[in-house]
DNA sequence: ACAACCTACAACCAAACGGTTGTATGTTGG
DNA sequence: CCAACATACAACCGTTTGGTTGTAGGTTGT
């Protein structure tokens, strides 16, 4: 199944597609938080806050680990480095297209 | 107004978080297509085609230009690039975390 | 001139999204 | 033990998304 490429592109950039879950990302990364004191950032309710937690872990952005009662998110920047890689082969397909046009005026 | 940047940052990642424009993106780079020419490679009517390329030029992945009757749609590296830059940023989010606790280890 | 072609956009629809409140379950400290 | 806390999740609701069809305008070739 080559589309289950295409699934975890779609869930990485749609999570990214959110502000706020950026900003949680960008808390997460900077080191571990329990979703209540991510949830106390933000001027919406808990549970938004646990859904944009939920969104993140499922596109594999951001891992939680349990510690007591509290549940701690730890961001994940391989998750964040796959994203940038997939940039980075559309930019080789854009220079693809240069060296094309560079064959051309060379005369080939 | 600083949210500028997170409404780029929306537009940006909410374009490339759907198959079909990441597909039109990737044919875009490589070579400039008539939004006919695009049409033809999808299952879907003209219309939603021409919606998707809409969605990626007001993202600013895309830029059209006329030619007769034709509307030429070719992809904006740029675009592309400054998307990965802000994930490049989020990683430096990271980092900043792993030094922090490289001092800790150090005791100070 | 005009028929064929390329594009844009409005109106509509089902599904997904981002938020809410409410309920249930597990964990801790006194 | 039990009250307070931390989390998960279901049900619901308005808005946005991704698709459709239909209509209209600009461009081309004969």
């Amino acid at each position: 199944m080559i589309d289950q490429d295409e699934d975890r592109a779609d869930a990485f950039f749609h999570a990214l597609a959110d502000r706020t879950r950026r900003d949680i990302l960008r808390r997460v990364l900077a080191g571990e938080h329990s979703v209540t004191a991510l949830a106390a950032s933000y001027d919406m309710s808990f549970a938004a806050v646990q859904k944009h937690v939920a969104v993140l872990e499922r596109a594999g952005l951001l891992t939680k680990r349990r510690s007591g009662r509290e549940q701690l998110a730890s961001g994940d920047v391989d998750g964040v480095r796959s994203v940038a890689s997939m940039l980075t082969e559309l930019e080789d397909v854009w220079r693809g297209r240069i060296d094309r046009i560079d064959q051309l005026i060379q005369g080939d």
